[in-house]
DNA sequence: CTGTGTGAAGGCTTTCACAGCC
DNA sequence: GGCTGTGAAAGCCTTCACACAG
């Protein structure tokens, strides 16, 4: 597999292109430059073509990309990315909103349950997704072989909790939590805290 | 002003660092090594010494550095960055959760007001802050002076109100929404896409 | 002897420059 | 002429190795 030769930053900008091949696909465009679909993904036209060399060629030259047949090239390169089955743990404030995200479904993932030591006190009216109990996060992990969750849980419980998933065999975490995990090296954390991000965007206004 | 020669990553670092030195001045630790302070933030500690160099030296050889010296230190560089006040553009699912998120609040950031095309349509019960039509918009950011936007409208609706938001004096956008914005290079866009972020991780997965 | 500060080396990404094809 | 593909160069960031201070 040529997996694990794509850096991790291209893998990332793989996603939006594929994005927004999606759109012009719905818009019935059926071919694109380099330079137009990297301005909307906001990278260089270079950079772009960079990252798709790396599994392959699929431009003609003084032409550009067909929509299609890149968007399935894309969707090769990402597919086992989509439609895994996903956990929520911590129903509170931030978790709860996050159940009734509606973005999540739209893109390929299924929130299939989540747990909270609240679990009747979770703000859940609007969502059909099934709050547990904490205590049975464990075995639902196994017994579905769940590999993704988002952690939505306070700091002060964050790293027993992200201990206890990869316990059960989780791979990799979404952690919303403002503290670091720290966890075995297999197991892949993409960190979310939006008061970093905010507090990051106002070093830059002047 | 040194600040433009601290690299981007170096200042996303920064908050880290502040938040855990935060953490350990609530208990009670007033040394910390680079050791200690790099594993909780999840970096080298050679890594976090160089990133301190960018604006001073603060440790003692043999010891390690005083919690709450360093602390006030990033205080100093950090403090355009706090306390900024901060509108809400689009007030459905995610962003009606934001508004009820008391993670902003918590670590400086007010939202003062909330922007939406439906603003009764909010389901706002919950927070306090105001939730006004749209039209009103541009006229708030440049009454009040705010540099701050959080975007979490639909993909479709996103550039424009972008657009609007940086005619009107916007400097800086927290971006929910699944498009990358056109925007000025004298404004500073930070894009948080939890759907890409969810593929990025399950690409890792084996 | 412990632990910081830092020039130099190394590694990873991005960008350039241009060859090659339609 | 227009636009892709790519080796080489540049740039940026991280890590090393070790000098130096307490």
């Amino acid at each position: 597999m040529t997996k694990l030769v794509i850096p991790r930053k291209t893998v990332y900008r793989l996603s939006l292109y594929f994005r927004i091949l999606e759109r012009l696909h719905q818009n019935r465009i059926e071919t694109v430059s380099s330079d137009a679909l990297a301005k909307a993904a906001g990278v260089k036209p270079t950079q772009l073509r960079k990252d798709l060399t790396y599994f392959g060629q699929f431009g003609t030259r003084g032409l550009g990309y067909n929509v299609d047949a890149l968007h399935s090239q894309l969707t090769n390169v990402l597919r086992t990315a989509r439609f895994q089955p996903v956990i929520l743990v911590g129903a509170g404030n931030l978790g709860s909103a996050l159940l009734r995200y509606d973005g999540f479904a739209k893109e390929g993932f299924e929130i299939v349950a989540a747990f909270d030591v609240h679990p009747e006190g979770a703000k859940n009216a609007h969502s059909k997704i099934p709050v547990y109990p904490i205590d049975r996060m464990s075995g639902f992990v196994r017994e579905n072989g769940i590999k993704l969750a988002i952690l939505t849980v306070p700091a002060a419980a964050a790293q027993s909790v992200a201990n206890e998933l990869v316990e059960a065999g989780i791979q990799a975490i979404l952690n919303f939590s403002a503290i670091i995990l720290q966890v075995p090296e297999q197991v892949v954390v993409n960190n979310v805290n939006l008061a970093i991000e905010l507090e990051n965007l106002s070093y830059f206004i002047t």
